[in-house]
RNA sequence: CGGGGUGUAGCAUAGUGGUAGUGUACGCGGUUUGGGACCGUGUGGUCCGGGUUCGAUUCCCGGCUCCCCGACCA
């Protein structure tokens, strides 16, 4: 992608309207836009960076034998009754409007009683479980206060996964291997080493519902945390009873802020039997199916990716979801030679599959250094007059500052370009 | 939803009951050209609705907006 092409622009400054760093940084680079409170657009660059972290979710959840589908926004209150989660005494975050034809819908801000009822044609016997299907999609929540950036909206993507069960042990085996996957997912965006799985009050159907939190000084929650044991738990589970299952003393544990990038649920049979999703099991008994969902937030994890990893220059994206890979970054371009041979890299990166943002400006050194240090791209290829004439590019990488000259060939090599 | 603030140009800000200023961005001319250059020049603005007043961006009332704290967050 030619820089002089792309719509957006960075600005020097932050917005008045955002304190949160992911927001200021994310505006400022031209990641994002905000439309309003809670609602943000993710312009071509931001889209780049959440198509990356959906990818990363989809290879995971598929590999733990996930099946993608896609599920309306519009939700039929019909449904919602049998559930008991209509009415807005239940369920104080709906969005609701009135149907032209007459009625009401709301916009779904969760799926499992649609899911559930969806499940209801495909599964009739034990033969047709366990099934994981999940989607990527528009959740909406009437929320009292939007705050922080891209980390409370009204209106996010979610990864809704929900599992579906015949037996409890089929059920405790898909919901442990969701919780590796899901330590997989937040490794992958290199934010691994401050995510903990933490124990959270479980429900009515176990005794433990897990979150994902980063700790982040930036974050709205607050988790105990013994990094030594690698445990964590969340307010309500700092009972002493819990704590000796879980094998750690009050004492032990450290309260810090966090961010909750994901969380998973065991559901028992609460949605199956209020909807009527059985199965018949091998003595031909009718039973209720087992379920669980399973939650990430694609947008509130690249919140947190930015506010963990960035720096006082900007950002500074994990390769893994980078918008691209390298920012070509071509100066002295007022001088053909200079700009043909530029023009001549990008070219060939670019037809080898090398994702590559091309800073093609007509602009100054300086700007379009500071523009790259705040873009976060993982590495900065200078392309210039000096370094034409002695064969070599400078290869800048973003996270550690290291600088490297390269030729040609050992920049193709370093890409894995042949 | 309770409390506190806020609203002036694309963005960031100053100021005033009487012609609204600066920075940045943008256009044009010129000098520059490896860390957000410089000179000249130009375009562009008072959240909405009432009220007070000869006159309101300023004062008053109402609304809306956005931010922060709290509550809430299955």
């Amino acid at each position: 992608m030619r820089q002089s092409q792309l719509f957006t622009k960075t600005r020097k400054e932050a917005p008045a309207d955002e304190v949160a760093k992911n927001a200021q940084l994310l505006i400022r680079a031209g990641y994002i836009y905000k439309n309003m409170a809670g609602a943000y657009t993710f312009l071509p660059l931001g889209l780049r960076v959440l198509g990356k972290i959906n990818t990363i979710i989809r290879e995971e959840m598929d590999a733990i034998g996930g099946q993608e589908l896609t599920m309306p926004s519009l939700q039929d209150s019909e449904l919602w009754e049998k559930t008991g989660r209509w009415s807005d005494d239940a369920v104080d975050v709906w969005f609701k409007s009135e149907l032209k034809a007459g009625g009401v819908v709301g916009l779904g801000w969760t799926h499992e009683e649609v899911i559930t009822n969806i499940m209801k044609q495909f599964i009739a016997s034990y033969k047709d479980l366990p099934k994981f299907p999940y989607q990527i999609q528009k959740k909406f929540r009437n929320e009292m206060r939007a705050k922080s950036g891209i980390m409370r909206t009204r209106e996010f993507d979610m990864k809704d996964l929900y599992s579906f069960s015949a037996t409890q042990e089929q059920h405790d085996a898909f919901y442990s291997a969701c919780a590796s996957a899901y330590m997989k997912v937040f490794e992958r965006f290199g934010i691994g080493n401050e995510t903990y799985q933490t124990f959270a009050s479980g429900g009515a159907f176990s005794k433990f519902s897990h979150e994902f939190q980063t700790l982040a000084e930036a974050g709205e929650d607050v988790v105990y945390v013994n990094e030594e044991k690698g445990i964590a738990v969340n307010e309500e589970v700092l009972e002493v009873a819990d704590l000796d299952e879980l094998g750690v003393k009050r004492e032990e544990l450290e309260m810090r802020k966090s961010i909750e990038v994901g969380n998973i649920f065991s559901l028992g049979t609460k949605f199956s039997e209020a909807l009527g999703l059985t199965f018949t099991d091998e003595q031909g008994v009718e039973c209720p199916v087992i379920m669980g969902c399973y939650g990430i937030g694609p947008a509130r994890s690249m919140g947190t990716i930015v506010d963990l990893l960035s720096d006082e220059k900007g950002i500074v994206w994990p390769e893994s979801v980078a918008p691209y890979r390298v920012h070509l970054v071509g100066i002295n371009t007022d001088d053909t030679a200079v700009r043909d041979w530029t023009e001549g890299i990008y070219n060939n990166l670019k037809d080898a599959g090398v994702e590559i943002l091309f800073d093609d400006r007509d602009a100054r050194a300086g700007e379009k250094f500071a523009d790259s240090d705040l873009l976060g791209i993982p590495y900065r290829v200078v392309a210039s007059k000096r370094g034409k004439e002695e064969g070599k590019f400078e290869v800048v990488t973003r996270k550690t500052g290291e600088v490297r000259m390269l030729t040609e060939e050992e920049l193709y090599a370093d890409f894995g370009v042949n």
